[in-house]
DNA sequence: CTCAATTATTAATATCATGCATAGTTGTAT
DNA sequence: ATACAACTATGCATGATATTAATAATTGAG
């Protein structure tokens, strides 16, 4: 095979034009080129070829047999590469019954994922969908070896492996959840009450030891109290229904629990800071035409 | 198809061998180009595929799935080209079935044909060949056309259509014969017997006018009495044997005369001319190994 | 023999892949 | 952290070669 390094592979189409035609100038034309470039190419190739291919007969050029008997070939290979090197097809979202796996947030799960999947059965009804939590590993491994497509939720001020690409998701403000219960708090909390008051906090991976709000109380030289930490928000959320403990989550799962459980929403103190969600894939697979009609599935639902 | 007049397609092989070793500087020297130059050439192919194709990892390169896609079919179009392009496996006389056609003058089917067709039984049992007589057409169209493979046995000194390739094959002393009854002539003609004689005269082909006999006395301001003439040397022979009249014709043929028919070798004038007889065929097959062969075997049996 | 059509050739030009040197990147070991 | 090793990417000069325009050579036809 290393042969054809010896070779100009571009002349197979200058050859398939010339022996289709049999006639220098038309072969020129068909493939845009000069008569005397192409002269010079069949010169080329028939010094390479070691066969005349084209011979002058009373009825102009005719193709000896080897030139003959190479052109269906050479046909062949080039419809070939043609179909090879055309762009892929778009991914179709109605017939597909491709496999998806998500490692994500609760809040994700909780708040996003119900409906987002509803939505899919509609348009993609063959899609099928494996979500998984979040784990240290996740991030880098998983995605470069497909066991998960997508990383999705992440908060922005973390810091992932650079070469994993991240777009920016949702935007949520986060507020407080109070026990209905709980009496000792109002509609709102000042930044002091805040600070005096028992947290349940959660983080979204295993592991991970700063969250946004600790940074932003930090930044301040201030802190607050973790009565407990999960990486569960419905856990959260129970503990917070059930004691004097509050917890501080995106608004939209919130409004999720004191649905859910009695709970009610406190607003948060002043300049709480607002929580950017991520969605993480792995360059490998930024042009796979399914995984890019999810990404951007999931990110037009948001917007509806 | 047309598209690929913008692609060089010389890149198939950098990229087969790129995705192949999912390395930059490995691939480079498995197809002998410098690092540099194959990073550039990696850089064209993304830029035509519109994909990274190869993205770095934690376990260096590793190929997109569009490349991993495209790369089983480069694969095949590379070998496909590869086999096309490799030299046309030699004729296989022993195994082969194909027909030649050979276009021929008495002097070939009469003193040569017969043992070597005897010898090709031998060599190449398969092949067949069909031996017709030449005429005044066989040489341009039917050579073209293929229903004539090889014309043998033209003498030099006629003219042919230029584009045909001649071969020389034979030189022969040209003899006389002269009927074993007939007591007017002996062991030898002087020129002057020569001209005095009644000839029985023969052309290769049918409206042919000349022949080195004639055209050799004709420089000499003489010329000779043709009492008949044939284009069949067994009927001249024929004539000779019953009459007084004697033929000018090669000595091999003569001799096979001498042996068959009531007639005897005489020794020709001096300076007699040669006859250079040759072989014939289109430069259309000039490469075909078949026909290589033929000519070959013909050329080289005479020589045993 | 000349004309028309076509292919081949020659020499100048333009293009582009290549190589060199070097910078940038990533992962690992200290 | 820092330095190092292993790679890949980049900018630029260069050289190989495809291309062009002009022209010659060839062929068939009238």
């Amino acid at each position: 095979m290393q042969a054809l390094r010896q070779f100009d592979l571009n002349l197979l189409i200058i050859f398939e034009a010339l022996i289709s035609e049999c006639h220098v100038s038309r072969a020129a034309e068909k493939v845009f080129l000069s008569q005397s470039a192409m002269s010079h190419a069949l010169n080329r190739l028939r010094e390479y070829c070691d066969d005349p291919l084209l011979v002058r007969t009373a009825n102009g050029l005719q193709a000896t047999p080897r030139a003959l008997e190479m052109l269906p070939e050479v046909r062949r290979a080039l419809q070939l590469i043609d179909r090879t090197l055309a762009k892929p097809k778009a991914f179709d979202a109605s017939r597909s019954n491709r496999v998806f796996t998500i490692a994500c947030t609760d809040y994700f799960e909780a708040v996003i994922f119900p409906g987002l999947f509803a939505c899919l059965q509609q348009t993609a009804p063959g899609v099928r969908i494996n979500v998984e939590m979040i784990t240290d590993a996740s991030s880098r491994e998983k995605l470069e070896n497909r066991s998960v497509d997508l990383v999705v939720g992440v908060d922005a001020s973390h810091r992932y492996p650079k070469h994993l690409v991240t777009e920016d998701w949702i935007s949520e403000h986060l507020v407080c959840l109070a026990g209905k219960q709980n009496t000792r708090i109002g509609e709102q909390l000042s930044l002091q009450a805040y600070l005096d008051i028992s947290h349940v906090v959660f983080f979204d991976q295993v592991g991970d030891t700063t969250n946004p709000v600790d940074s932003w109380l930090q930044n301040q030289q201030l802190s607050r109290h973790h009565s407990v930490r999960t990486t569960n928000y419905m856990a959260a959320a129970r503990i917070v229904a059930q004691t004097g403990a509050i917890a501080t989550l995106p608004y939209q799962m919130a409004r999720l629990f004191s649905e859910l459980l009695p709970v009610r929403i406190v607003a948060p103190p002043a300049n709480m800071p607002v929580i950017d969600m991520q969605i993480l894939h792995h360059p490998l697979f930024d042009n796979d035409p399914g995984l890019l009609w999810l990404r951007e599935t999931i990110k037009q639902y948001e917007v509806i």
